[in-house]
DNA sequence: ATTCAGATTGCAACCGGTTGCAAAAATTGT
DNA sequence: ACAATTTTTGCAACCGGTTGCAATCTGAAT
């Protein structure tokens, strides 16, 4: 089919071994060589077989691309920060979406067939272990999003979302809230019961503040809706913190359609400062999270466990950030 | 560092052939050694090299996924079912983020050097030459979400935008607005073009119809929002066709915030029925892209493309609908 | 002109598989 | 039991590159 090297090679009228030597970095060619190669190169219209050679190299400078949060608008960013970052340091991502009928076994086998270089799992709701069965293989990989281990099995990205929790506990008591509620996110998501960790924490310390508590049934609009709703029903507490943003929204939603309105009747504070949380009609108040920075580390940090494949895992954590907007009262 | 195909052939006391052919379907391996083989690989851990047999069968079963739609929520949707429908038929999806900074030559290039099978653009926005150029390098391409041609350079999946636009101006007529609006999106765009044809010519020959027509400088809130913005400030029409969904929250926020509503004073037709769309807080009426179709059938025929190389190019078109919610006064 | 170090080159083996082909083994028919 | 088929098997070449090594070439130094 395409243009390959041997043919190159005949027309240059130089061997293969000088054709591979002009495009392999650190490797001299003469000047003159490197001429008649990109001549010939040109007028055939050659692009080296990168799979080929990735069997000697042994890099293929594919990274896979793992991810179960392909509802969350959030993550859509995230894909666009990591193919932007991926693309200027001359790696591919291979997507993997890891939906419920997948079974992580055989996204690790794939993985495998195509000799990634790397692996990077983003998401805030798999647990460290997903993780580690890359690491178990060989693997390098880095979990974006993770939950943060002082030693942990894996190199992990994030933020620390125990003091997540503690930070918007601090933020709505700073607001002189006395009954505030606990909307976490699904039950089993690892940041959900770090977050409601800090949480607890220091509502627990703090003096005549009553604490409610409750999960919806995923990071989705529909399910914080669903959430708001019953909490609705009861006696309601004056601020929550909801898992997420997107969670937020639906919680506002289910709020309005019930006559009331944020912040006056209820406060809101999310989490992740999306693109969404700023627009007008939302106006969210919120804790960012540095997704920027969570990324590129992230690639940075792969990169250096390619190197070195036996690198110590560790933890990158970036610090929160509370963005005041609409959702809560002013202090 | 990973087991090959010889030391698993070692393992068992058979050939290097035998193994290779126990992993390749349509080969013929007696029983007796496809029991070894499927032994010495479940102990040694061997998992086929897919890059390195598609040096010899001419099929990575790489697909190249390219878009410029990293910041419409949409498209998140699409993602998701782009990945879906690929891990189902057993392809990998190579994603390519389409930014302002990277020339098309080097995308061409690059998925070239990775040997994708095909190669799939996901955007309503690139001009059909764009997915020539790989339609030109022979690898088989379509462009889902692209424009309809009658006898198209390449495959083409997508809606006839040209209709939307009609229908999106016999939904305003049919409710009796009288000065209705065009709020298209970027002028540049192929999809922008072909709906304000549809829309002009439907409303062209309705009689007493006064129309207005503005542009928004990309498919996203921000510029919905000030697209609608600047509307407001002269003489408003009493309906607008938005260009899409995300641009059509724009509008709805700016109304808003200018203290009118929907639909009361102003109604808003978006376009696509993204899942946002369909929010209690946001309650959109839409025209519905099949998305689900579109994405199905775009990798039905990339795949057909695949076996027939020289297949001639195809356009197919999905019906769009018109969903009733909540921004437009009723009939 | 001669020597010698350094740069450049081609050979050939290798990366991890696949596949046409002929030989070997198993099956069938008589 | 023997010949004719059919199936299974291993050899060896190949896919498109890379790379260690020895041979050749270059230019500077003597």
């Amino acid at each position: 089919m395409a243009v390959t090297l041997k043919e190159v090679a005949e027309r240059a009228g130089v061997s293969r071994s000088a054709v591979s030597r002009t495009y392999t970095d650190g490797a001299s060619v003469s000047p003159k060589t490197l001429k008649k190669v990109e001549k010939a190169t040109k007028e055939l219209g050659y692009s080296p077989n990168a799979l080929a050679s990735s069997l000697t190299t042994g890099r293929t400078k594919l990274i896979g691309l793992i991810s179960n949060n392909f509802h969350n608008p959030l993550f859509l960013e995230v894909f666009d920060l990591f193919t932007r970052r991926f693309q200027e340091k001359g790696l591919r991502p291979l997507l993997v979406n890891l939906t419920d009928e997948t079974d992580p076994e055989s996204s690790l086998r794939m993985l495998k067939q195509y000799s990634v270089d790397g692996v990077i799992v983003a998401s805030s709701t798999l647990s460290p272990e997903f993780a580690k069965a890359f690491h178990d293989a060989k693997i390098p990989v880095v979990h974006s999003f993770g939950r943060f281990a002082s030693a942990p099995d894996v190199h992990v990205v994030g933020v620390d979302n125990v003091e997540c929790g503690r930070m918007a506990a601090r933020t709505l008591l700073a607001r002189g809230y006395k009954h505030i509620g606990f909307l976490g996110g699904p039950k089993g998501a690892t940041s959900t019961v770090d977050r409601r960790a800090g949480f607890m924490e220091v509502t627990g310390q703090a003096k005549g503040i009553k604490v409610k508590e409750s999960n919806a049934a995923a990071y989705s609009f529909e399910a914080g809706r669903t959430a708001m709703l019953k909490e609705l029903k009861g006696t309601h507490a004056e601020a929550y913190f909801c898992g997420d943003d997107v969670m937020s929204i639906g919680a506002l939603s289910a709020i309005n359609s019930s006559g009331l309105s944020a912040p006056t009747d209820i406060g809101i504070i999310g989490l992740n400062d999306m693109e969404m949380a700023k627009w007008e009609n939302i106006d969210l108040t919120t804790i960012r999270q540095p997704i920027k920075q969570i990324v590129d580390s992230s690639v940075e940090l792969v990169m250096a466990a390619l190197e070195d494949s036996n690198r110590h895992p560790e933890a990158r954590l970036f610090s929160c950030q509370v963005i005041e907007r609409g959702t809560l009262r002013p202090i």
